[in-house]
DNA sequence: TTCTATCTCACGCAATATGGGGGAAAAGAT
DNA sequence: ATCTTTTCCCCCATATTGCGTGAGATAGAA
């Protein structure tokens, strides 16, 4: 069985070194290269072609995320490993839209660092605990949400971009109805066109 | 330091023994009262309140989603689990948004179990490695759009429910090139109206 | 170099959608 | 008995939409 090859792009060289050190000290993996930032790996990566990249998100020069993305443009294979330090949700969602397969925080263990490279080989997506959390409760739906059922039915038609017309002709209300549900949308959110309807339900996880 | 209150959801007797069993093995967490169905679990949840409900998704009368529903309606301090033999996203994404913290395959073992409880007491969100990976899909965007980024951009803003005009202001450019890329956009996904193109958009994770 | 894709901008047109205002009736909950 | 929810109706002025057609500039690919 062969081992994997990971290639590390991170700016601080003690971090560098260590995380080859616990990698290269694994049975299934090995770094076949290490860099200080995302340019000077893209630049490689066609040719180098690894199996993950453990990528960091403060970088030099072009960020993590930009680094990802093209690295998954230019070597699709590659999984991507978020390693930060950063555990705000607009960075954690980025970083996986931007095609990260996991994310893991910079003081993880030698055992974590190693069982998340093991997670993504077998199809996994490792995650730290508040980072999971993050992600599952992104799912979440509002259950404080000031509006009727009705009301959210309709809220989500309208965040498919459906016309009054459709709305009505999906839910079999006259399209008065859908109308007078949306006036009540609009003063319940306090906003008063679909596009902000939208913002809120979006912000708010109303739907 | 108190022992966690568990309740289990699941109507195949063996099954709930087995948890019940290894739950009560362990030091953290104790197996307050088992159910075949939701509503007779539901029926009592205001009044036991329980930490911790291990919910399966097939159950009889009304099924795990809509019992996850109820259960974070009438409690929403109790975290729920989702116990359950299928893996497919669909199900994953409607459990999740109901309110499930947590998603486990019904042949996990032992530790996989307990390991679960502990993590979700601690704040994480317990996924099966596919489960992960399947809601770590869900976010990556399709690296195969057909779309321009100048035409994705203008997607994404279709998609909060912008106008053209809107979308002009917001990206510095005339409603009539606004309307331009629009007009491509809908050749491109073979759509003729926002509301399908935001279907497509979602459905192809071209955002 | 030629061709293609992309991004930018323009005008006209008919049909539809939108947001605001008003009102009302029935069912159910509290 | 009051409030909420859901259903439905009218009027109105303005904005939006989708379609057709056309075109200039730039940049990259064949």
């Amino acid at each position: 069985m062969f081992k994997k090859k990971v290639i590390i792009i991170e700016d601080q060289e003690d971090l560098r070194d260590s995380f080859e050190l616990i990698i290269n000290g694994s049975s299934s993996f090995f770094v076949s290269k290490t860099y200080p930032d995302g340019e000077s790996a893209i630049k490689e990566i066609t040719k180098s072609k690894p199996d993950i990249a453990m990528v960091d998100l403060e970088l030099p020069g072009i960020n993590g995320i930009e680094a990802i993305s093209q690295i998954k443009e230019k070597s699709p294979k590659t999984e991507c490993v978020i390693v930060t330090v950063y555990e705000d949700s607009e960075l954690v969602f980025k970083g996986l839209k931007a095609g990260a397969s996991g994310y893991i925080i910079k003081n993880a263990n030698y055992l974590e660092i190693i069982s998340a490279l093991e997670e993504i080989t077998k199809g996994g997506a490792p995650m730290s605990s508040q980072i999971a959390r993050m992600v599952i409760q992104n799912f979440h739906v509002n259950p404080n949400s000031p509006l009727s059922s009705r009301e959210t039915e309709v809220l989500k038609l309208i965040a498919e971009g459906k016309s009054y017309t459709q709305i009505s002709e999906e839910l079999f209300i006259s399209k008065e109805t859908a109308r007078s549900h949306i006036k009540n949308i609009y003063v319940k959110l306090n906003v008063n066109s679909k596009s902000e309807a939208i913002d809120r339900a979006r912000k708010d996880h109303l739907i």
